[in-house]
DNA sequence: CTGCATCCGACCGGATACTG
DNA sequence: CAGTATCCGGTCGGATGCAG
């Protein structure tokens, strides 16, 4: 059936791109080397202060940390708390209920990473 | 060996860490504006054609679509099938069995897309 | 400590034109 | 059609310095 452009394709196209943007827009709020990251180990960590948070993202600069933080927040991935009674401030960021709705996305990205890793590792696809 | 930060958050990196090595591989790999969207709609399509992927793909141009190919065949997300008894060559890219191990990466990035598109448009979080 | 402001080089990627 | 080459503006992000 040579169809160029006919009916089939542009059925797929309605069921596809509701994926399409779907991840997309993932993408959009998640995406980047380092939203994720930060987003897991405040999971873990359950509070961390800037440094702490620099000193464990390894590669990391302040500038970006900061932005990213930012960002973060302003989509309610993560809570700024600041402990104004001590000196010099102390401030803490956790992560908020709505970033915990990413555990799958976490975790089939994490499970997906390791067996990743392995395939490199038993170079299963060096065709030579 | 001097523990400056404590023992406490050393095991936790220790688990933790993991974790993140696993995410941060996974981002280095499918990681970007494009990737996944292409892995998707080969996966949807079957084969594809450079013109038809570029209209598909809203927004991305011949440049950027080229190098990614590039770097998904190199991975192994994609296969290059040239046509040559064609004039003018016919060039088709279709996914591998590599890039459907995605799949569980896919559908959890692509349902939470969704929902969190409708907490948008709900204004879930405008603590305005 | 927790950041923000500025400078500045590197790189990303669009537009355009071109080849086979 | 399926890309590649070049130009070039914009943005990313490191380094440094400074403020609360």
């Amino acid at each position: 059936m040579e169809n160029p452009v006919g009916t089939e394709e542009i059925a797929c196209k309605g069921a596809c791109s509701e994926n399409l943007s779907a991840v997309e827009d993932a993408i959009y709020v998640i995406g980047g080397k380092w939203k994720l990251k930060i987003i897991i180990v405040l999971q873990e960590f359950g509070n961390v202060r800037f440094n702490e948070l620099q000193r464990t993202i390894t590669g990391i600069s302040a500038r970006v940390l900061s932005n990213e933080l930012k960002d973060l927040e302003l989509n309610g991935f993560v809570k700024r708390v600041v402990h104004a009674e001590q000196t010099p401030v102390v401030v803490e960021y956790i992560s908020t209920d709505y970033s915990r709705t990413l555990k799958p996305v976490i975790i089939s990205l994490s499970e997906w990473g390791k067996s990743h890793k392995q395939n490199i590792r038993e170079d299963v696809f060096s065709f030579g």
